[in-house]
DNA sequence: TTGAAAGCGCTAACAC
DNA sequence: GTGTTAGCGCTTTCAA
């Protein structure tokens, strides 16, 4: 099929290019019967404005890039499904960007998106340092960041207080006189972590304790579970608290192994609510984090950006406790 | 910060425009000198050049239009991964989409997809049928699907033999006499459990035997375990054969209740692999299908297609059946 | 090797 | 209420 643009359109419904701009443009000063012949012309010709002209004219794209973390989607998901609710509504569309390790690659996405020329990022990833967010505002690229509070002036963002979560339900085993806590880390989410054991360590402060039950296990579930298969014969500890859900299953399946009774000999709470937690056996008590909603929300403010530029505040979400089979 | 075109850019440079666009481009018949001087004044000044109007000047936006369904991203995550790897190689952009029920909502996709001018378009949804399709190649807009073979002519695919791999399955227990075997379905992915029914019929005909062990479960996880929790106990299978892993684990927790032995009364097969089929107990036996190959695959096929034109052949990944202990 | 100028498809003053 | 025209930022042909 030729190509066709708003020229023709034009010609087909003899008017100029301004009016059928007016009209798919829903303007309303044109006289209803012109804007029927130029919606009959649209019709027959098939005609679909090129967003991409439309882009250049209006110095706006409506495009937002979202950059992830490669890798699992099993939490992601939802983030990005509250994302591109909100975007359909806005009539926005989402360009997708992941990034891994490497500082050239993080280089790559960040030049990348500033050729796309989107209206705004919303970004998703503890990769991106405040020299790459610099590089965007530089541009004046409008920046939502999910899971971090911004650091920087001009980048708004929406997250969970992680560290306040894990203070509190440390606090509640300190009280109980339990402070064999561990958590675990497998360097795959290296910010998380800091902020769980940061959260750690405050309660155990409170308690005039020190915190130091951080344990470094490998990255793949198969390797973690056969270190922490070995580990825990040796090492017990009453508490476990994990990130991802497949690490605390690494522990669950590892435990069992050992004979470990859980939650009477050990307990384990996962940070992020998966749908996972629910189906495995013994259900995996975690927090809830709003993941769609995380999603959701980002999309809401970077839309606000868009139309008053003046910068919103940082938006806090909030978590809740739920407890299942691997805690008393 | 002011937006630098290249106009600034040949300015600086003292050059003409033509010259800048030959040193960004890479065209080589510009003198080394010039050449410095304008990647002097680029850096100097910042340039970055705007993919849109090149997208309208060259009539192409190196943009890949991605479609899938919403909701889990367990198993179209590692499409996505395998999609984003390779379009990065490519440097191709991708613009996610995604669909739900609601012919009007898909409308407005195939819209948004045309309008947006992306180079081509890869789907991974049972959602969009011969008619949108037939619309998308009406705009020229080349088309892989991934998970289908391709029904239409001028529409490329990759795919795993879902049919082929449920026959087999079927045939090696109708072999040992054992016929008591049913598919699940929770109506939420039709088309693949029209291919497993298809597979399983035909091995059934094969043993002159008639398939007729489909049954139909709520959608959700939870309204799916109490369903299951009652059926099985009034229903003896031998094999239960489920699309995704979140219905195998209803199964096999229901089952766990009521007291039925896994793998030894009754066993169960999950057709499509994540990475928690092995960490859950008993580890879920399942086809192994190769979803980072086949978001790969679907790029590299779609980048073939931008170059040659020439349409591409279907291509159809192998699966291979992991037997786990849902299984003796 | 470099520059001038037309054109990609559209929007938005401004004029009629 | 409708048309004319000058951009938006780039590529590319054709001359020089």
């Amino acid at each position: 099929m030729k190509r066709v643009t708003i020229y023709d359109v034009a010609k087909e419904a003899n008017v100029s290019l301004a009016t059928v701009s007016r009209v798919i443009n829903g303007v309303e000063i044109v006289r209803s019967d012109t804007r029927d012949r130029v919606q009959q012309a649209i019709e027959k010709l098939g005609y679909k404005p090129n967003a991409i002209a439309q882009g250049l004219a209006l110095k706006k794209t409506t495009i937002i890039g979202l950059v992830i973390p490669e890798a699992s989607f099993t939490y992601t998901g939802q983030i990005i499904n509250g994302l591109l609710d909100v975007a359909k509504i806005y009539k926005y569309n989402i360009m997708l960007h992941t990034v891994t390790e490497g500082i050239s690659e993080i280089n790559d996405v960040v030049e990348n998106i500033i050729k796309s020329r989107v209206d705004g990022v919303i970004i998703y990833s503890d990769k991106l340092q405040d020299a790459e967010l610099s590089t965007l505002t530089k541009y004046d690229i409008p920046i939502v960041i999910i899971g971090n509070k911004a650091a920087q002036e001009k980048i708004s963002s929406v997250y969970v207080n992680i560290e306040q979560a894990i203070y509190e339900i440390v606090d509640v085993y300190l009280q109980k006189n339990i402070d064999d806590i561990v958590i675990i880390e497998d360097r795959k989410n290296r910010n998380s972590i800091k902020k769980m054991v940061s959260g750690a360590s405050n309660a155990f402060k409170k308690h005039n304790k020190e915190f130091n039950g951080l344990i470094e296990i490998p990255a793949e579930y198969r390797s973690s579970y056969d270190f922490l298969s070995s580990y825990l014969k040796k090492h017990k500890h009453s508490l476990v608290l994990t990130n991802r859900d497949s690490q605390a299953m690494a522990c669950i399946n590892a435990a069992k192994e050992i004979g470990i009774d859980i939650p009477n000999e050990m307990e384990i709470i996962c940070l992020i609510d998966t749908k996972y937690n629910s189906m495995i056996r013994p259900q995996l008590s975690s927090f809830f984090i709003p993941s769609y909603d995380l999603g959701a929300v980002a999309m809401r403010i970077i839309t606000k950006m868009l139309n008053n530029s003046n910068d919103e505040k940082p938006v806090e979400l909030s978590y809740v406790f739920t407890p299942r089979q691997t805690t008393k």
